[in-house]
DNA sequence: CGTCTGCTTGATGAGGCTCAAGATCAGTGG
DNA sequence: CCACTGATCTTGAGCCTCATCAAGCAGACG
């Protein structure tokens, strides 16, 4: 059961296009304890990630893609809890557009991150193929009629999936093989990097 | 950082006995799609499950532990996103004591959400005892000076943590070899069991 | 060109899954 | 009162998936 946004509001934040904040694959955000604003991802994916020792240590702590909230506690608290992070290219609308969000609003945002949270807690479960499987799935781009889907890179991947980065290359290779994933495009080289593929059967 | 409920709400619930209502282990709250309440957990623990295919497949969604809100989203949708389950014997308390909550309160339910579904994610990395011990951590009754935990039983431990049960009943029997949990009581059985350790080492 | 970063692929071993047998305890019915 | 059933937990043996370590490749950048 997907919760759907109000219609209005994807249309309303394109038509702002002045408010609308880019990020590059890999750029963060806003760091956990930053004093940051709430967002809404428009397309793309941001990964967040929690700080839990004082030796920086942090770890991945939930997936955003397009239509969810981040960074809604800073509204409450002051300051972002986790690290966000763009896996891939991603653009961002400010959230909400009022000043203050109304209840059934913020209500709406906790059903849609529960959902989210669901679906990124089963990414860690089974076998490593079928995990990368969907979260290629849940990569790709709504409305592509194609089921063109942006990847990240591999050791985002691997953090999401709690695998190493080296099992995650083997499933895509895996997958394209099986005839279900086809590349478009190269993937190597320096810096920060995103890939793409058509995904070809869900 | 984690969020502290306002001092008030606990007690405001304790003091209404003929409100609270009790879970016992293995009990369901409510299915996927009831037209449910909003509870608080103020003991024990609750397990969310998403219910995805048509063959009634089920999968484990969430944990709610004393704190925190479960089935929120039935106040702006009318129905339950999950089911919910009481992990060990549980009470709850309506929420909110209002008719309506306020924004503040919803944030505050959001922020605490997140925080849970990460600490849920982290438990399904890492070797198994570690997740294992993890997950005891969690269990540990607030307030306990002793540190008492309460444990679910080892399907439902299994499933939290995606290992098998086979494996979390060898992880817990390496904690107590290595001196960290102390069992007390015991768990076999017929029907829904929980079992108490002692945690001696966070 | 060298370097750096990210991706690919191979070899190897260990950790966890699978299957299996037995133990323990609570109900149930005779 | 006791055997039986049903449910959970424990432990063992063997195998397989995936982590680890390693080498090499491809592209970007100075």
């Amino acid at each position: 059961m997907e919760i759907s946004l109000p219609k209005t509001s994807n249309a309303e934040a394109i038509s702002r296009p002045a408010e609308i904040h880019t990020c590059a694959p890999g750029e963060c955000l806003h760091e956990a304890g930053d004093c940051g604003l709430a967002w809404r991802v428009v397309s793309g994916a941001i990964r967040l990630d929690s700080i839990e020792d004082e030796a920086q240590a942090s770890s991945f702590a939930g997936l955003a893609i397009p239509g969810d909230i981040v960074g809604a506690e800073s509204l409450l608290l002051g300051r972002c809890t986790f690290r966000a992070t763009a896996l891939t290219l991603t653009e961002l609308a400010p959230w909400p557009g009022e000043v203050q969000p109304q209840p059934w609003q913020v209500l709406q945002v906790l059903a849609q991150t529960e959902q989210r949270a669901a679906k990124t807690i089963a990414l860690r479960a089974g076998q490593a193929v079928d995990r990368v499987r969907r979260l290629v799935n849940l990569m790709v781009q709504p409305g592509s009629g194609n089921l063109l889907a942006v990847l990240p890179s591999l050791r985002d991947m691997a953090d999401i999936t709690a695998l190493t980065f080296e099992t995650v290359s083997r499933s895509l290779s895996e997958l394209q093989r099986r005839g279900l994933l086809e590349p478009e495009g190269q993937r190597r080289g320096r810096g920060k990097k995103t890939s793409r593929c058509h995904v070809l059967a869900r």
